[in-house]
DNA sequence: CTATATGCAAAGTTTTTGCAGCGAA
DNA sequence: TTCGCTGCAAAAACTTTGCATATAG
């Protein structure tokens, strides 16, 4: 999968699709890259800072704008009940912080399972994966 | 971790924190262990088919109390926005069909990745994970 | 012109909270 | 008689929808 986007290729996958690209999407997808998978809140905050007119129903047509394309991944774990985003790297692997809950990607040189995962279920077709892991980063371990 | 409990057990864990069990939380609890992987909504209209006096809050209240003392676990992966519920089996791997949105329990004879999380992550103190696996169930497999 | 995006506000979902009363230790 | 649990209803948190307008192609 991919680890950078080029704003060419993006529009590219909006017009395959009869879609558009506008400045509030071009605006949620440099948000993206600056911030650590923040949530469509965060994203509606910042935004709406710089442009205060823009309203929370685009953000979310936004990011579900990106889902479809396949530019942005929605994360779901985590315990949190938000959802948060970030940029379709490919990056399957997170960390979460239970003390302060930051969420980082974790750069796995292979994906640990994924070589097990065909012998691991005979019928079942599995497509992808997601794994999620849980503990103290080194900041909060250093505070306490 | 555990596979099955003992309601002699649960009361137990309940007393350790002056907490108390009670009809409305043996239900759920039974239900727990009859149902796969349901919501809260799924557990209220379980519980209410049987006792229409009980309210939404208490399947909450019920579920969060029975989180904290360990016996159940929390499933937010799949995309889904709506968290699932399951007795704490100790089962960290779960697959989630899309076609037809079942979650499974996947039990590995060794957790896949446990053993690599020390060398991992160096400065990141790894306490727990999770791994979803997404794919097709043989069930809808077969159907298409 | 036509189809897609937007803003606004309102509604939808899922979960939590406040509070009075009840019941177990 | 204290403290936790319950039901009820209302609120909160998060996301989606409907509709009229605006705008790109």
């Amino acid at each position: 999968m991919r680890e950078n986007w080029s704003v060419e290729e993006i529009v590219g996958r909006f017009k395959d699709r009869g879609m558009r690209m506008t400045p509030q999407r071009m605006e949620v997808l440099r948000l993206l890259t600056e911030m650590s998978h923040p949530t469509a809140e965060q994203l509606f905050e910042k935004v709406h800072a710089r442009f205060p007119f823009v309203s929370q129903a685009t953000i979310y047509n936004t990011l579900r704008a990106l889902k479809e394309i396949g530019v942005v991944a929605e994360l779901a774990g985590g315990g949190q009940r938000v959802l948060h985003y970030e940029m379709a790297s490919g990056e399957r692997c997170h960390f979460t912080c239970r003390s302060c809950g930051q969420i980082r990607d974790v750069e796995t040189d292979e994906p640990p399972i994924a070589k097990d995962l065909p012998k691991l279920h005979g019928s079942y077709r599995i497509e992808d994966y997601r794994l999620e892991l849980f503990g103290v980063c080194p900041e909060c371990a250093e505070g306490t």
